[in-house]
DNA sequence: TACTTATTGGCAATCGTTTGCCAAAACTTT
DNA sequence: AAAGTTTTGGCAAACGATTGCCAATAAGTA
């Protein structure tokens, strides 16, 4: 920085100025410096500055192992949007892995208390915490993205589970489907919780026995969003008598169950109509192409980003706890009416 | 700092030699300095600390947007097998997006140069640069992933593309198939240059004619991975001889090119075998098992990360330049016997 | 006990910025 | 030309750690 300094002939002091704080110089030493320090091939240096400031530009998001590994379609595009959204306003994106192992929690914390990020996105449904510190305390802006925390007092930016659930029921509903299968991700799960809220509400709503909902799954880890949908199929298999709408909880379930009822004779949507929640863009090929609630994630994801900064800035209070962008319902082909007799194959 | 000092009873210095450098002070003082720092709930400063080291413990990898968007089913596991050997290494992982604009290439270089990561894995085809400045002269190990840029001398971690798609090729020559159609990503890319040389070496090899290969594609990013695959349809349904065998640079393509062949007419693997490369988990669901190339890209990050180690420990010339994990050929029913008759629908 | 070795204490410089302070200089405005 | 305003210079103290140096103390060995 000196050395710009001598170049374009001014004090130290003035470069500073002219890079952290643009406004308190003048146009045209700001160029004379800008053009120095271009020549020089001059580049701040980010760590010293953030010390110095007491601030890091860098945000980390927090994402539950099993949900990157694999399985959930949808992870990439919420990087990306989080990523330009951060970029846009001079933030950094870090990736923090949430395993189920204290390491991997110790690490997150590590990273907010040393200082190393500014704040947190999180997709996991629980705050790392060990040895009595807790993510919470660290005071950073956290904002969690697709499950709904506010109840910990952390902004949510979620999408409608519970209504757009309900909203696909309701039509298969409308479509003569009295019995329906759900494939259900890890239970206790808010996903899990909501969706299939979403699923009795409508039932309740038409006036239909919510006995008629039969579960499966809520065992496996989203890991294994495709294994869930074949262990589905067993117990498809096993029921005395067959629904005819299915309901899964992502797509990678929906797509593996399918595969495996064509396999041992069923025809979707002839015998078996099927929406499933993610609205991942491999849907639009499946055999039949397969109807899914689309989760606007890149939407979500800006607005996380939005409500991260509002906090960073201002007094924190004003924010909104809880933002809610809805889903939209995809309709394709593998939804039809219910069959009239229900036989086994 | 000075305060855990002081309730261990010990100088700050001590504190300092125990937390960074654990060798050269007594277990036993050890312990209680670590008791000290838990009562306190005290984390060091990492910024303060890799100012003073004068090193920072992040990585970034450079993502192509492209890639990272809605696409390649294989960022995900990429990324978290990464950043798992990145924290294994005390390493914490930063995404950088490198779009086509160039206040993104202008982003990653002041990551590189301003000192805010201490290394790179790139997956993409060029390094950046503007205004004369270079990744590669920002003095950080980089190294490859998926594209081999050892020319440019920069350590690359590839699977053998090549032969990958030629043993495919051979395969389904060994099945009869003589006419074949290849659905390209955007052409000049590494892969699809690799890929599509290994097809045409099983020709050389087997005695056919390369001139019974068709392409379709090229013109298309890999943002859509699914819109070049139906492109690909329109392309096969004007050829006035079908082929009987395609070859498609990423499962999606396969995926969406499948799909809409079906949907006029054709018939998997009776009319058409189809082999793709990338080894999504998606391809056993597929109607029919859709054959894959599967890209080991856990081991691939792995190895990508230990590259970059022993490129920031030790002397930096004796590590090796180019390393290739083979892929493996999955056979699913999207194989057959080439049909005898090949007419049109 | 005397001597060697291992461990600690205290001090101060350093990493590369930012920023408050005040004086000096350079412009603008009456 | 005088007064007022904006812009710069120079200085020095931070930010929170690490580390070399040497003296001082503790522990281990003969």
């Amino acid at each position: 920085m000196a050395d710009v300094a001598d170049l374009a002939g001014v004090a130290i002091s003035t470069v500073s100025r002219a890079l952290a704080n643009p406004g308190r110089v003048n146009a045209k030493t700001r160029a004379k410096i800008a053009a120095a320090a271009e020549k020089l091939g001059y580049t701040p240096n980010a760590m010293a500055r953030n010390l110095r400031i007491g601030k890091s530009n860098i945000i980390m998001i927090v994402l539950p192992g099993s949900l990157h590994h694999g399985a959930s379609q949808i992870i990439p595009q919420v990087l990306q949007s989080i990523n330009q959204a951060l970029i846009q306003n001079g933030y950094n994106l870090m990736i923090a892995n949430l395993d189920r192992d204290e390491t991997s929690e110790r690490h997150i914390l590590n990273l907010a208390f040393g200082g190393t990020v500014r704040g947190a996105i999180i997709l996991s449904s629980k705050l790392p915490e060990v040895a009595g510190r807790s993510l919470a305390e660290a005071g950073l802006p956290i904002v969690s993205l697709l499950l709904d925390m506010s109840d910990a007092s952390v902004p949510s930016v979620v999408t409608n589970d519970r209504g757009a659930v309900a909203e696909a029921a309701r039509m298969l509903i409308a479509r003569g489907h009295e019995r329906f299968f759900y494939i259900a991700g890890p239970s206790d799960n808010y996903h899990d919780i909501e969706r299939f809220s979403g699923l009795v509400d409508a039932f309740h709503e038409t006036g239909l026995d919510p006995a008629s909902i039969t579960r499966s799954g809520g065992v496996l880890s989203y890991q294994h969003g495709f294994e869930a949908g074949k262990h589905a199929v067993e117990d498809f298999t096993q029921l005395a008598v067959k629904p005819t709408a299915v309901i899964a909880e992502s797509d990678d379930m929906a797509i593996s169950f399918i595969s495996g009822v064509q396999a041992r004779g069923w025809r979707i949507p002839e015998d078996l109509s099927v929406i499933s929640f993610d609205g991942s863009p491999v849907c639009e090929y499946c055999h039949p192409p397969l109807s899914t609630i689309e989760q606007p994630v890149e939407v979500m994801g800006k607005t996380a980003v939005e409500i991260l900064m509002q906090r960073m800035s201002e007094g924190a209070d004003e924010v909104p706890t809880r933002m809610i962008i809805p889903s939209r319902l995809i309709m394709r082909k593998s939804v039809g009416p219910a069959a009239k007799a229900n036989n086994s194959c």
